[in-house]
DNA sequence: TTGTATGCGTTATCAG
DNA sequence: CTGATAACGCATACAA
């Protein structure tokens, strides 16, 4: 009773033709005669043909399909870069097959290794907080397995990067709460291992050292799960507070911890940003709709996605190992959404 | 240069053995000596085997990886239920593959022919709001292909389905919406066919008779995309508010319609609930961050997606046709979120 | 123009 | 205990 497919052979008997003049009708071969080809293609279409794609694979070595590893896809940022991801692979006829790493790394590495065991043609990553390892995606690589990093990337490995200019979007934020009149700002950021915390950091450095404000190291708070973890960013925020530079605004270096420290902040009763400037990476939609308006950094995450997408497609089909890698570093929006005539008009000055 | 693949042939070569012996040593048969296991255990790790699961699925006729087709993956509700079926999927050694058919008909069908024709063990769909012909879910069903739909469902056709408590849902919501005192309470719904439109606006209606307020038609509104096109959500609230029936509240009934309307309401100057009421479906994580914070109604969509792939595995696995199909109903949650205290009594009144 | 034989990687069925 | 062979569905080099 199992969903059973018709086959080459069935068309081949039913026709009293041999496989291979049926699979070279089906192919629409020079070498069949137009009779054939009709008479096949008709009755291939009558009984509801479809070849079947994992014999195809086991021939072709190939399975049309790309795997996605990123921590977490209920995560704006990342369901959003699928989309983009889901629509390159759609228009050129490939599958996404989506996996989570839940900023683990033995569930990466579980998770890439059934992938490439699954025959992906490719990969697209972004690498989970807890990544120190890198091996086997250097093995992978070495093999000739075709792999694009995005956002979280790995410096080390020579392929295709999608990033954005996380060093600018950080500056950006941190210059803007400066403009903004705060002198005390922290930030909240990711494990140090992280490609995008070691940019973002140096960003939020570099502008505050532009401004004349000096860098405190008590102002600067790791998230090891990137902020999974609500107590993190609680414990982070409650260490900020609980300092001697008691900070008077935040720069969340990532998606989850803008939300987390905005939940966080307004739990303890704080507005922002009445109470405490806040800034953050963040790619959800709801932002905007806050009162007031949080400002944020976006990322153009659906772009990225596809960019991903296309650069592995061509490195997959291009099957000589490509050597002219490229790094696509594209630009983050700051969105300023502050209420007072005031700060819009710092803004303007930041955006000039 | 291709990633090629160590086999049972190099593992048997390399050893003198034939390859049925490696493949009996690898499955741990009891037929093969225990010398000559470890031998091929050993050598197998070493040179890091790896079956090749195409080659195995081609024999089994089985992928071992279920497709997913829901309209959006960057939905919160969406993307949180993937979170579960992943999770799922994960733990049993599935792949999941996904695919969006972003409100299209055409593209729903295209997906759901590509994902049966990569052989996909199993089905989780949540159909379109366009999908008016059910005839192909239909034939892949009779077929013996194991589908599960979840949310939006096709009653016709008598396989596993998971849903929330909709009607009572739609009812909580509105009722909510009466009890703060509002009159002419409008409604903001998805195209008519979808199985949640339904269930909530007959909740919707429900709730109002029940509570001696007359339902007029011009205070229900249609998206025909969902709110995908956020035009159709502006024209909606616009025709709305130029009906005799001015609305002073509305009930949306879904995640994308519910920011939908807030994004509107925010854009024409309106403060929620200040000048009008708002609840709606929503499973953003953002909503209780408003000010003041937005109620709503939030479905167990990871829970939703732990469930339906169960079931789906279910289906899979006893591979006879399942005749005692189940419709799980879940409750949703009503986040009462206003802030005055008054409010939150009534709130209370409701919950009881 | 069509048919036959082989291989893709694996397991199952025989035979030894 | 081990090995040879067929089969899964398809494409293709080679034969006719």
């Amino acid at each position: 009773m199992k969903f059973e497919a018709v086959t080459i052979k069935d068309i081949a008997k039913a026709l009293g033709l041999s496989t291979s003049t049926v699979s070279r009708a089906l192919r629409d071969s020079y070498e069949i005669s137009p009779e054939t080809k009709k008479l096949v293609l008709e009755y291939a279409e009558k009984i509801n043909y479809h070849p079947n794609p994992i014999a195809l694979s086991l021939k072709e070595r190939r399975s049309r399909s790309i795997g996605v590893i990123v921590c977490e896809i209920a995560n704006s940022f990342f369901s959003q870069t699928i989309n983009g991801i889901e629509s390159i692979a759609y228009n050129n006829g490939y599958n996404v097959i989506i996996a989570q790493s839940r900023e683990s790394a033995d569930r990466e590495l579980l998770n890439l290794q059934y992938l490439t065991s699954r025959s992906v043609d490719g990969l697209i990553i972004s690498v989970s907080t807890e990544t120190k390892d890198f091996g086997y995606f250097r093995e992978l690589h070495d093999r000739g397995m075709p792999i694009v990093f995005f956002d979280r990337i790995v410096d080390e490995i020579e392929t295709h990067k999608v990033i954005v200019d996380n060093f600018k979007g950080a500056y950006d934020a941190t210059t803007h709460l400066v403009r903004c009149g705060y002198k005390r700002i922290a930030t909240v950021c990711n494990a140090a291992v992280l490609s995008i915390a070691k940019e973002r950091l140096a960003g939020y450095k570099a502008a505050l050292t532009d401004n004349g404000i000096e860098v405190h190291d008590e102002l600067i708070k790791y998230c090891q799960h990137g902020g999974m973890i609500t107590a993190e960013v609680e414990e982070a925020i409650k260490e900020l507070f609980s300092s001697r530079q008691k900070p008077d605004a935040i720069f969340a270096s990532a998606d989850k911890l803008t939300t987390g420290c905005l939940r966080i902040l307004k739990a303890k009763g704080l507005s922002v940003p009445g109470d405490i400037g806040l800034i953050g990476f963040s790619n959800s939609d709801l932002t905007e709709l806050l009162d007031p308006p949080l400002s944020i950094i976006k990322q153009p995450a659906f772009e990225m996605g596809e960019i991903a997408t296309n650069l592995l497609l061509q490195l997959i089909e291009s099957k000589r190992p490509v050597t002219d890698f490229e790094t696509r570093v594209l630009t983050t929006e700051l969105l300023i959404r502050e209420s007072t005539k005031k700060q819009k008009q710092k803004a303007k000055e930041i955006a000039s």
